[in-house]
DNA sequence: CTCCTAAATGAGAATTATTCCTATTTGGCT
DNA sequence: AGCCAAATAGGAATAATTCTCATTTAGGAG
């Protein structure tokens, strides 16, 4: 991790209130450089090489702190590990069931459609946090990428 | 469960290919009841109040095989315990973060936009089984539902 | 209607994923 | 440099799910 991106995530993990310790560090590079939406054990097998002190159970509790500070957004799955996603911008996740791979589609086009959609909306009793569409299916060749054009 | 109803699920079993057991009969029953979509062990529960022989294991399997069979959709969750609805209506779910309720949210409007928007795209790789729009968030009156308008 | 067999089940052990506990360490402040 | 609340390591405990295997059952054949 070049200096420059270390004092970036000591600054995220400041302006959250959260000390900027050896494990939350890590946790959130390892995440920023993931684009697969890891889980709590894989983030851990990850860190443990530049890092073989932090525990595992400090791995789940930095994920929870850092989901509550906004800074992580924890994905939705239907069951196995939770997983993780450092990437906030808006996006959809294509969701491969065989595989249990979850790949970002991103498209402004229709981020704008929903948004515009639920502007006219009244919604009571809730305070919605993000809209997220996700597209379930399989994958038919594993080893290649899901394309949407 | 009148006769009606009994016989009804017994061909939904038997035309997904399916043996008609009591286990499967009664866990798909209780699950078209609901619209809170249950966990397996909710639906064991409350299946152990007609069936109290039934396992949880059982209800497990059953739900594995109902989901299998497409007669139950298993919902995207950010963790705790495997969802499940048989609802199989194109709809969308609010997902209330703090309370872990999971209501259902019905709009052919909306379904019509998604739909379209995505009958313009080619997705190479992958054989799209449901397009799913989750509006996360947390309730405020944890008492009451949620509307949209 | 009874028999047969593959499939499904019940009961509980085993595994996996996650949270909890407590003594020790550490980051950020003075 | 020293303090202290907050965070951590390590391991025990709990929760959720799957697995194993002896027994039972659904549904087709005769």
């Amino acid at each position: 991790m070049t200096e420059k991106t270390y004092q970036h995530i000591k600054e995220l993990l400041s302006e959250a209130g959260l000390k900027a310790t050896h494990p939350r560090i890590a946790v959130l590079h390892e995440l920023m450089l993931s684009d697969e939406h890891p889980s709590a054990e894989q983030l851990h097998d990850r860190v443990s090489r530049q890092y073989p002190s932090v525990s595992l159970g400090s791995v789940y509790r930095v994920l929870e702190k850092l989901v509550e500070a906004d800074l992580v957004y924890q994905v939705a799955t239907r069951g196995g590990s939770k997983r993780y996603d450092a990437n906030l911008e808006q996006h959809c996740h294509i969701y491969s069931i065989n595989t249990e791979e979850i790949q970002d589609y991103y498209d402004p086009e229709l981020n704008e459609l929903i948004k515009n959609y639920f502007h006219e909306k009244q919604v009571s009793n809730f305070k919605i946090t993000d809209i997220k569409l996700q597209i379930n299916g399989e994958k038919r060749d594993p080893k290649s990428k899901v394309t949407i054009v």
